[in-house]
DNA sequence: CGCCTTATGTGCGATAACGCACAGAGAGCG
DNA sequence: CGCTCTCTGTGCGTTATCGCACATAAGGCG
């Protein structure tokens, strides 16, 4: 918890058994995130995976005509670059920072043997892989079903759980690339939301007032995508050291017993 | 490729090495899946792993109001239940029989025993697995910026990929219900299509007359997901005595040489 | 401080899809 | 054969969102 940098700061590094991180501690390299960077495109080969710590990345796929829409969103809680281990090795999807910060980025040849060893590290992977999918298909559906104004409640609500503050630095214009409408909509709908005192903004910043405001008009897709990242990854526990201590170890597969505390991504 | 029955009709049993495929096949059971069988719902726990062979399933959400949305389909390209493997074990998803037809089932057990031996089966999955996610990405995005006539097309052309006729046993209201619109919307765009003379259809049966008429109209996302499977599993070969015969296996992890062809999953 | 870029507000008409209501027509079943 | 259920056709008015055009305002930079 010091104030600076540490891999810890993204869950799934933190949940690592001491030996796998271990191994890979000497080769995650802090990286800035800056507003905009974009970490693939679409068929470019993959030279690294991304574990954000403060930066917010988009997973957006950017359609012919030039519109776009984002299918996740990756912060703390995981990993940009499955198709690493998934294989492929790329995507027709693009990965852009959508919130500046920085991440901790290892080299795909390492995380591959990482996964390969078929550690703790792998199931890690592989659920927050499941938890990302059901992302995707909860966004698949909003897009369908939900009004402008739900869905924006949801993005808000999604990237404040990744964000320490309750500021995000973010144009209207910015929200509605992601949402894949008009900037206009989001407007209205930021206006509406501003005059019933949940959020308050001014020129590319969003400060969200009351959250429970929010969390009563949004849809129920974001307590589906919270839920289940919460479920996939409640029995995943944090290295000695990072978190509190209570006196439970069944799932550890390492040594040390009763050191280690349940995740908690619940809102 | 004879008449009746074989596990090899499903393209992932079709890939596994001889080893491999052997030490499931006593325990591959034919099912039949009948038109509307749930397999799975929200919360459900899984007890098998299904490999379509003549069957499409489709997977979908359904909302709190019941307004509902598919998210991808899986056919004899493809194995439902991939939140065995992945973990979680269930999903906020169902899964719907959307074409009858049958599967081989394999016990929960069984199919996570052989993945976790880390062979060719993990890693057809795996990708199998990134061949979905790129469905459902494209899903979310066709969702938001395209038209009923063009999500008709991507979907009808999906479906017709997946069977071995030209006519597909469905009603207006079904297909609706997967693109999660209107049945009178899915009425119009049909409609037009007929007029066009791509399609035909009465009363609960579309054939598809002009497969290129739908490729003219259809949106880039059936290219899309089409490309990526096909990238996918591109270098996944079929075992010996299934395929006809080409002089390359460098990709083959068993041992027999030159018996191997490329899958063929382009339209 | 003032300028100029960029973000946001507002007001249209246009459009796609919705929700509903009902008419007609197939196809299976007794 | 005729009935009845279900599927499909059609015609509304209603709504959300779009696309565009332009006004206003905020904030960074010289």
């Amino acid at each position: 918890m010091s104030s600076p940098h540490s891999p810890n700061q993204n869950h799934l590094l933190a949940a690592l058994p001491t030996a796998e991180f271990e191994r890979l501690a000497a080769h995650l390299e802090l990286v800035p995130m800056p507003l905009g960077e974009v970490l693939y495109e679409p068929g470019g080969q993959l030279q690294h995976a991304y574990f954000p710590t403060t930066a917010i990345v988009s997973l957006h796929y950017v359609m012919e005509s030039g519109a776009s829409a984002e299918t996740a969103g990756v912060g703390n809680e995981g990993v940009v670059g499955i198709s690493l281990f998934m294989g492929g090795n790329t995507t027709p999807s693009s990965a852009v920072v959508q919130t500046a910060g920085h991440a901790y980025r290892l080299e795909s040849r390492l995380l591959m043997q990482e996964f390969n060893r078929a550690g703790l590290l792998q199931r890690l992977l592989l659920r927050y892989t499941q938890a990302l999918i059901t992302q995707m298909t909860q966004t698949a559906a909003c897009n369908r079903h939900h009004s402008i104004e739900q869905q924006l409640c949801r993005w808000l609500l999604l990237t404040l759980d990744r964000l320490p503050s309750n500021e995000l630095v973010m144009t209207h214009e910015l929200v509605a690339s992601m949402l894949g409408v008009r900037r206009e909509g989001i407007s209205e709908a930021a206006g509406k939301l501003q005059q019933a005192g949940f959020i308050r903004y001014r020129r590319g910043h969003i400060t969200v007032l009351e959250r429970s405001g929010l969390e009563a008009r949004v849809c129920e897709c974001y307590a589906v995508v919270k839920k289940e990242l919460n479920r996939l990854l409640s029995d995943v526990r944090y290295r000695q050291g990072i978190a509190t201590v209570v006196p439970d170890s069944h799932l550890r597969p390492s040594g040390q017993p009763g050191e280690i505390i349940r995740q908690d991504f619940a809102h």
